[in-house]
Order: structure tokens, then sequence, then C-alpha cells
DNA sequence: AAAAAACTTGACGATTTTTTCACGGCCTTG
DNA sequence: CAAGGCCGTGAAAAAATCGTCAAGTTTTTT
């Protein structure tokens, strides 16, 4: 399924930075180390982590500087982690951006619990962001956003392999796509399947689709090497 | 700037209650009060709050029962605020879909940080939403802010679930809603529950609606993936 | 405290989907 | 032109999924 969550750690005391990476690991996140600003905001824009877990104590910039910076061109959640217990910093860093203030010393429960909080804000919100995609060609259509399948306007019925083998070329219009690249993301790595049953599949979604399933339309065959959607 | 945003207080204690109102109310804010959770919970209802602060130690009804009350019908921010500091108080509270837990005694201006931050949360959601106040096709009508579902006309009873899964599926109509994703959005993302509980709750819901459930009309079934309503 | 309603769980047949198998055509190659 | 590889197709076997009923448990109402 879905592979794991990835949360940034940007603290520059390694002992906290262990003890959170700790907490962290242990329920199914994966860790990402910064011990700087520069370091957590290079690693932000290579990685795209989900969520953010900020120091304000930092050695180089200002922590709050990393949090305007990071908000500059990212919506991801940015909790605050600080020693300082001062009212004015917390507001100011919320009022930054950050989705939440977290004092030290705290507890491993309720840093989790408000991770899973601000991660759920952040789900919400890129569920609805989503705009639709769509695959158009020549009477066929594709509406990735419903998992619809429409020709001549009509409702085309496809099965959960055929709807994700159609999709997986359509997403790679004009692209060829192998055998075995088509095989391992649809049936997966581990699945020990020839491309026998690929080409079954072929044949169902082309006589679903295609007015002469002898003669494509809209799915290609290369011989030899895989399939090949219009473009 | 349309009209002001409304701010309901619930809180027991008098002198803790006047000093949030104050608070709230030199900040632009209106301010709602209830004294307990019962007052609260009708006051939420009739009112529709944009963001709610709850004591969590309430004479009455128990503070927690309070939060499952409000999120089982309403998305509305909610910031805990309790003299308890136990981690796990404020990761039960957290789960259940609290937005935010603070921890009395704070400052004014915390207060005031965090009411922005849980607005700014629910500003960027409700922006997206833009939410139909109804569903209506082919004689089944639903009212979502009666919470009123109308089949030819007449009134149709629907359990909580019930209801919660047809408004999930109108709200989305024409996509396709994964088993998954249904059973985290009715039941919560911790829920153990295969799907077995959702084939039996739209078996009832469709015995309700359609008048051939066993070639529905309204609310179909993608073998394999999940649920579909008509758009 | 009893009764009613709502919710959950397990089992089973019917249907759909997925996989496997067998065969025939087409193209390339020797 | 015969052989062999590759692909499409039809049909049958195997597996998975769905709707439904019935029984058990919890919650709410009376």
């Amino acid at each position: 399924m879905a592979s794991r969550q990835t949360i940034l750690i940007i603290e520059d005391e390694k002992n906290i930075g262990n003890y959170i990476e700790t907490i962290v690991i242990s329920n199914q996140y994966k860790a990402l180390r910064a011990k700087n600003g520069m370091e957590g905001l290079s690693l932000c824009t290579s990685h795209h982590p989900d969520l953010i877990l900020l120091d304000l104590g930092l050695p180089d910039v200002d922590g709050m500087d990393v949090l305007k910076r990071i908000r500059s061109f990212s919506h991801v959640p940015v909790i605050i982690i600080s020693a300082r217990t001062q009212e004015r910093e917390k507001v100011e860093a919320l009022d930054q951006g950050a989705d939440d203030y977290i004092t030290k010393p705290f507890g491993s429960e309720e840093l989790l619990a408000r991770i899973r909080t601000a991660m759920r804000h952040s789900v919400q919100l890129s569920n609805l962001m989503t705009q639709e995609q769509k695959y158009s060609k020549a009477g066929l259509e594709i509406d990735f956003d419903k998992r619809l399948v429409t020709l001549e306007g009509k409702e085309i019925h496809l099965t959960q392999i055929e709807y994700k083998l159609v999709s997986l070329l359509a997403k790679n219009a004009g692209k060829v796509l192998t055998y075995d690249f088509i095989l391992k993301e649809i049936w997966g790595p581990f699945a020990d399947t020839d491309n026998q049953i690929l080409r079954v599949n072929m044949a169902n979604i082309r006589r679903k689709l295609e007015k002469n399933p002898a003669e494509p339309f809209y799915i290609f065959t290369e011989i030899g090497v895989g399939y090949r959607m219009k473009e």
C-alpha cells in the first residue's frame, strides 16, 4: 500500500534529535535528519517531506527564518519544537505559518498525537486540492479523479485490473511501456506473472474500447517490447 | 471581510470563562458562552460557531464526550483548554479530532495565536470545500443542513452511520470512493474495521433508498474498489 | 429495568473477476 | 517454405468479492 510518510527533523542537539528520531521511526514514519537550518531547507526541497519538526534554537540561521523560507514555497505542516516558553516566540511562529508549537520537555505520545493532528489537516487539504486530471482523445475520456472511463459519452465498465492498465498507459500516453514494467507496476514487484495475463487483459480492454480490436486505435502493440497508448 | 467570526466558549468556571471571553471579544470575535456540555452542544448546532474553545473539566458530561459528539456532525475547529497536563488526555483529545490543546495557565496572546492558526486551517479547508447544501437527483434529496433525506417527498429515516455514509457519497457524487477511504472517514483512522461492515450498511441503505436494491439506481458498486453515487 | 434501536460479526450462495490453458494466425528467419 | 517465436482470442477453472440473512452485542430510549 502507500509508502510510509517522511518526517524531516531539523534539530542541532544530537541527543534530542536522536530521541525524536527514535519516536518517529518506531511509529512507522521515515525520518530525515538535518542538524542546521540550511541543511534542513535543502532536504526539504530535495525530499519533499510530509511533515517537518523544527527546533527554533539553531546554530546558523534563526529558526524563524527557516520557517519563513519554508513557507515561501511550501505548505508542508511544520511543528515547532522549542525550549523557549516565551509567549512572544510562540505567537510569532504560529503567525508565520507554523501548525503547532510544542515545548520541551514533551512526552513521546503527545508529540505523536500532534504529528497525527497536523497530518490530518494536511491530508484534508491535499485531498481537496488535487485538481482533476483527465486523459482525453477522440471520444475516449478517462477521468482519473472519478475513476470513470467514457467512450463517446457512454460509460464503460472496466474491472480493477483493466482500469489500472488503461490509466497507467494513459498517464504515459505516447511512451512505450515494456511488459516487465507494466507487470511490475500492476501486479507488484514480487508477482511471478508472465505476460500471457497481460495479453488476455489487453484483449478484454480492446474489446471494450476499440471499434475494431484487430486494428487498435487507442492502444498499440510494440511487438517484443510492450504497449503504447495514443498521445 | 464578512461579519465577525463567532467563537463558542464552553467553560464552567465563570472567572476563566470571563477571562477568555474578554480576550476573544477584544480581538474582534463574537463570543458565545456555554457553562456546560449540553448547552455547548445545543449552541453549536443552533449557531454554527467558527471555532470552539472547550474546557475538558465540565460538570455534567465529560468534555471528551462533547468533543466526540461535535465531531460526529461537524468539522468546526476545536481547541481544548484544560488544567490537566496529563499526556494521555492530550493524546486522546487530539486523536478524537481536536485541533489543538492548550494548558492552563496560558497567555492571551498565545491563545489568540492558536485560534488564528486553527482558523487558518479551517479557512483553507472551507475555501476549497465550497459545499453544496443539497444533493438532489431523481426523487432523492439530501439536505445536509437539516440532516434530512427525502425520497419522492417522503422522509427517510437513516441511522447515524447510514446518514454519514450517504452524505459522504453524495458530497462526492460521481467519484468512486474507495473502501479504505470511506472506512477511515466514517470509523476514524484507527478503527480496525474491514469492509464487511460497509457491505452491511450499504445493503441497509439500499433497502431504504432503492426501488430495486439488486439493481441500484443511486449507489453503484465498483467491485474491488469502492462505491460511487450517481452524479 | 425493560424494550427498542443501532451496530457488529460470521456464514454462505451468487456473481464477477482473475488466472490458466489451448489453439490459430502472423511475422521473421533460416 | 517450414519452424519457431510472439501475439490475440475463446473458454474453462480458480479465486475473490459482494449482498444478504441471522444472530449476537452494545447503546439509546422509554
